[in-house]
DNA sequence: ACCTGAACACCGTTCAAGT
DNA sequence: ACCTGAACACCGTTCAAGT
């Protein structure tokens, strides 16, 4: 309903994909919905209640559509086990992130209380509750589970995790190789390209290794 | 050398600690310099380098200070342990952005390439080595341990971990029940107050059984 | 070297007014 | 209901000028 305040929040997803989050202005967003910027307030509380319905919206997106693969591909003939929702999610996660870098530390900063966030925290829930894992410790690892995916997804975006882009030689320049063991020890393996897609995966093994485990120590 | 920057540096931290992060504009900053905004310039590129000075001054306060305890208060008549280093720098990183709040979203988006930040990589990297993590496995390890890591301390410090803060009910009181079949299956653990420093305790300790896996693991 | 003053091109938001 | 115009109190940054 009120299909106007959609068109409004699409809008402001546009200019951000486009020139970067910080081009996000009530001004901006007005000239381009072709209104004046005060009437942007009819729609939207704040430019911070702006934000939040921006990355509402791009939430919905995030979720397994009704009836569909869950996400990552594996079709439907079978139920996809509690991993592979897992893994589905966390995907769809990085996915969202990859296609809309300045999203990434939104998810950290605003709250996950939008109806659809809830419904994601749910399927985690679940996936956990499946594997064993005792209903007491259902939410740490839930909070555990989602702060490593969107951390991963955020440093990235970031670039938190290629600092050598801009400087081959990347981060040990600056510093005496003396002054630095733990950069010696592990020697090359410092000067190879990373790739972050078969990183996540094996994260995300490691990960599940850490939810059978929680699930095998049980109540203790 | 030059601690007029220190001194600006210093002024900028003050201003966050106090205001927040937004307060922190160059105009403010100058005027509790007791200096023209332009001034600031001599000193600071920019804004974004400003940002990220601030950032650098507080990894400076995470590092174990040379000959002291590590940093959590094991003290130095033994060597710490691997895991003990870990967890050092990890209770170090949260006890930062629990004094300083606004933080832990830099943390994020300013690459780690002071050289403080890189000797802390290179604490994580030597503690991993120990610990028996193959070296080919020990930068994938420091960069999901340093996700995770930053990943808690800013979702805390953001309030990403407890949205009930608002509204007791929290998040389910938006969707009907049968929605949310994960919610009823973990059903009352979720009415409990989260201890987060119980919380991260568990969490670091689940992170240091995958280390401990990762090495039993081997080269495969 | 270090600082200033004036100016430029922006912000988010309030408020009274229009239809 | 929905939108506008003018205004307020801010921004970061450039540039020429001062000492």
């Amino acid at each position: 309903m009120s299909g106007r305040r959609e068109e409004i929040l699409d809008a402001a997803l546009a200019i951000a994909d486009e020139r970067g989050l910080e081009a996000v202005s009530m001004r901006a967003l007005a000239e381009r919905v072709g209104v004046t910027p005060m009437a942007l307030y009819r729609h939207v509380k704040d430019k911070a209640a702006l934000l939040d319905g921006m990355v509402g919206r791009l939430l919905s997106a995030l979720l397994p559509t009704d009836g569909a693969d869950g996400g990552d591909g594996v079709l439907s003939g079978e139920e996809p086990t509690w991993d592979q929702r897992l893994d589905a999610l966390a995907h769809a996660c990085r996915a969202v992130t990859q296609r809309h870098p300045w999203a990434a530390h939104l998810l950290f900063s605003r709250p996950a209380v939008t109806p659809d966030a809830v419904r994601a925290v749910d399927i985690i829930y679940l996936a956990l509750v499946e594997a064993g894992v005792p209903e007491s410790e259902v939410p740490r690892l839930e909070r555990l589970i989602s702060t490593f995916v969107i951390g991963f997804a955020a440093s990235e975006a970031s670039g938190r995790f290629t600092p050598g882009a801009l400087d081959p030689r990347g981060r040990r320049g600056q510093l005496p190789a003396g002054e630095l063991p733990g950069h010696s020890r592990v020697g090359r393996w410092l000067d190879l390209p990373v790739d972050l897609t078969a990183e996540f995966e094996a994260d995300l093994a490691d990960i599940r290794r850490m939810v059978v485990g929680a699930a095998a120590r049980g109540g203790e």
